[in-house]
RNA sequence: GCGCCCGUAGCUCAGUUGGAUAGAGCGUUUGGCUACGAACCAAAAGGUCGCAUGUUCGAGUCAUGCCGGGCGCACCA
């Protein structure tokens, strides 16, 4: 509402100056003054104004006089309760509060607008499937699912797909392990995958996450040793033999646990996208045709390329290129007919587009913890459903991977784009973000010895190859427990299921608001004492502020609906009583922040960019604090005033829980 | 060599298209619970926004050049 009513000001002012001064400008600056009482909107249009009529008449303008022109003209305006020019010449709106007050109570929650754009596709996750999940894969995961509650909530249809690269090296790492290192059987393996567990360290992931550094500890003493590396990813590429078969089943089993692990924070998924149907359902070979039809890639017969594909750099190729050390070329098939990873990924990326004219084939996976439906690629045609919902056919994409991947994302789209030239895939992009590393003291802390240099750095980065890292799950744990006996010093009439339910959702809480609460190009170093802290600026400190704002109708015994309907006969004149003097200027600057969500929302959907939502929920949160304390509802003796001030809590406890909602926390129900 | 990201309080970080006195959390010091629950609130201290020029009514934000840190630039994925 207060987005329209921004908008509705702007078009105003936009006319009066045309008609006052005859200059047609193109958009106005809009604002929020940095204090209540200085207005709820500031224009500072007169500084320009004075710019261009002295260029057009060289007369020397004053900024303030210009805004008094046009705030008289303003005055007028419906919902505008007053105009007030300040400082060198702004232009300062303050609207009618008890009006606007009154609206934003029986609006309820505004959907936000349908951009109509067709269907995005969302990647995220994609952890190789070769050992446990650690922190910078719950970020990336994290910062997709909330991308995609926000994207939603502005109203884009989105599909989430997490990508499998089942037949990659990885993998063959710890096939090669499981194989070589350990003389494991396939049966063998089998039991081990399948065998109940009791702690953390006994489950597969975390197995095959110490196997894994092993493996890599094992090839740096022999290097000869790589080539069984490979020779395991050829057989696995291939199909159809035992290594492949073992492959299949350590790729399987660690999908599972990572689909578990981030079902604990509740994200899921629509489909996994597996690489192995792309190889296997020969995506590569149409793509391979239509990149060439299209001219996109061209053939080398001479120079450094000679004989491969590759898709040429753009124009200016600087001349005295081929002198460089760097080739801004980039090679999608090689000299001896193999296709590259970019290759491979356009294709994937042409299918999401529908522009490839194939399909994988389909079976279901497994229902999510909230009994959706989790859908999974198959090359086996035979054991493949056909109920499935419409996968692919996208009119753009959105890739969740961390920055280091830059280049060749730019690659693929570059590829794409050659091929689907519909504006709407321009609006396909890298959500690009930075890593997590570790504090010297967390590395520490996991039990690291630090080298010389590492001791000297800010960060160290974490190694699956090194099996340094914070695993998901042990740091979730850690969470849980912590916040377990919070809430056992609390509710010790609570039994220990209800306990564990409001402890999980609080350590759900703090760890996807301490990812979210960075923006995306920030590295985060990794420090357990601000992850594991629930104060200050933390998921827990929001969570709880809605839950004494719930608390509030519980004590008083009325729930928020009955009351809208007393407020009803509330007039905007007793509202606005309320909303003046000193402490109805607090008042109303609670509201007014707390209207603003859906415009946070909005900026936030637009930038791909959650941390907005994020700081704008701590923000409010920390408003409603100070009003709590300000303002004793509940010993309130002026009844219509009480009545007043339980809306506005109500307006605060709503946007609050719609805000963590966006995020991924839930509000529990005691704290 | 080319490209991208970062540099703001002791520490970790915000700062929407340039706007009014640069903000928060943590930490430090001090004060506030017989409670709409203190996982909270209040107050204090803490800044040459890496450096230098420039653009303009106005620069943490834009331009150019430096300095410092991280990461890319494979016939790897």
């Amino acid at each position: 509402m207060s987005s329209s009513h921004a908008a509705q000001i702007k078009g105003h002012l936009l006319a009066q100056v045309r008609e006052l001064f005859q200059i047609e400008l193109d958009d106005l600056a809009a604002e929020i003054p940095p204090k209540t009482e200085l207005g709820d909107l500031a224009f500072p249009v007169a500084f320009e104004l004075a710019k261009r009529l002295k260029a057009a008449t060289g007369e020397k303008q004053n900024p303030r006089e210009l805004a008094q022109k046009l705030a008289d003209a303003l005055a007028s305006l419906d919902g505008v309760a007053r105009v007030e020019v300040a400082g060198a010449g702004y232009l300062n709106i303050f609207l009618d509060r008890g009006r606007m007050f009154a609206d934003l109570i029986s609006m309820g929650d505004d959907p936000g607008a349908g951009t109509e754009t067709g269907k995005l596709i969302v990647e995220h996750t994609s952890i190789n499937p070769n050992k446990a999940a650690h922190i910078g894969h719950v970020r990336n995961a994290v910062l997709g699912d909330t991308t995609v509650r926000i994207l939603r909530a502005a109203g884009e249809t989105v599909e989430i797909h997490n990508y499998i690269d089942n037949t990659g090296v990885q993998v063959a790492d710890v096939v090669v392990g499981f194989i070589h290192l350990e003389k494991k059987s396939l049966e063998e393996i089998r039991a081990l995958a399948g065998r109940p567990f009791t702690t953390r360290e006994e489950g597969f992931d975390y197995y095959c996450w110490d196997l894994y550094s092993r493996v890599g500890a094992w090839y740096e003493e022999d290097k000869t040793r790589l080539e069984l590396r490979a020779k395991t990813l050829h057989e696995i590429e291939a199909g159809g033999n035992a290594t492949a078969e073992i492959g299949e089943l350590i790729s399987s089993r660690i999908v599972d646990c990572h689909l578990d692990t981030m079902a604990r924070l509740d994200i899921s998924y629509d489909l996994l996208a597996r690489e192995s149907e792309i190889l296997h359902l020969h995506f590569w070979t149409h793509a391979f045709e239509k990149l060439k039809e299209s001219g996109a890639i061209v053939f080398e017969t001479e120079g450094r390329n000679k004989g491969c594909w590759v898709m040429r750099a753009e124009e200016e190729a600087l001349p005295g290129a081929e002198e460089s050390e760097h080739d801004a070329d980039k090679i999608i098939v090689r000299s001896n007919g193999t296709v590259t990873y970019t290759g491979k990924d356009i294709a994937y990326h042409l299918w999401k587009l529908g522009k490839l004219g194939l399909d994988f084939h389909y079976r279901l996976l497994r229902r999510d913890h909230r009994g959706r439906n989790v859908w999974i690629t198959t090359g086996d045609e035979a054991s493949a459903r056909h109920d499935h919902p419409p996968f692919g056919n996208g009119t753009s994409f959105l890739n969740v991977i961390d920055v280091g991947q830059s280049y060749p994302q730019a690659n693929v789209k570059r590829g794409v784009m050659a091929i689907d030239h519909d504006e709407r895939v321009a609006r396909s992009a890298h959500l690009a973000y930075e890593k997590v590393t570790l504090t010297p003291a967390a590395a520490i802390e996991l039990g690291t010895e630090l080298s010389e240099a590492d001791s000297q750095r800010q960060q160290i980065g974490m190694s699956g190859r090194k099996g340094l890292g914070v695993k998901a799950d042990d740091l979730i744990d850690r969470l849980e427990e912590d916040a377990l006996k919070e809430v056992q010093a609390r509710h010790t009439d609570l039994g220990l299921e209800g306990q564990r339910h409001i402890a999980h959702q609080i350590a759900v809480a703090a760890l996807r608001f301490f990812l979210l609460k960075y923006t995306r190009t920030s590295i985060i170093a990794f420090d357990f004492n601000d992850a594991l802290s629930f104060d200050g600026e933390t998921g827990p400190y929001i969570q709880y502020s809605a839950v004494r704002a719930n608390n509030i109708f519980r004590k008083l015994g009325r729930t928020p609906d009955d009351l809208r309907q007393d407020f009803q006969a509330t007039s905007v004149e007793q509202c606005n009583r309320f909303f003046s003097g000193e402490s109805g200027n607090d008042l109303w600057s609670l509201v007014y922040f707390a209207s603003r969500l859906n415009e946070v929302m909005h900026v936030s959907a637009a930038g791909f960019e959650p941390t907005h939502v994020a700081r704008y929920a701590f923000q409010l949160a920390k408003q409603f604090n100070l009003f709590y304390h300000n303002f004793h509802i509940l010993r309130e003796e002026d009844e219509a005033r009480k009545l007043c001030l339980l809306m506005v809590a109500d307006l605060v406890r709503r946007r609050l829980q719609k805000a963590l909602a966006l995020l991924g926390i839930e509000t529990p129900e005691r704290m």
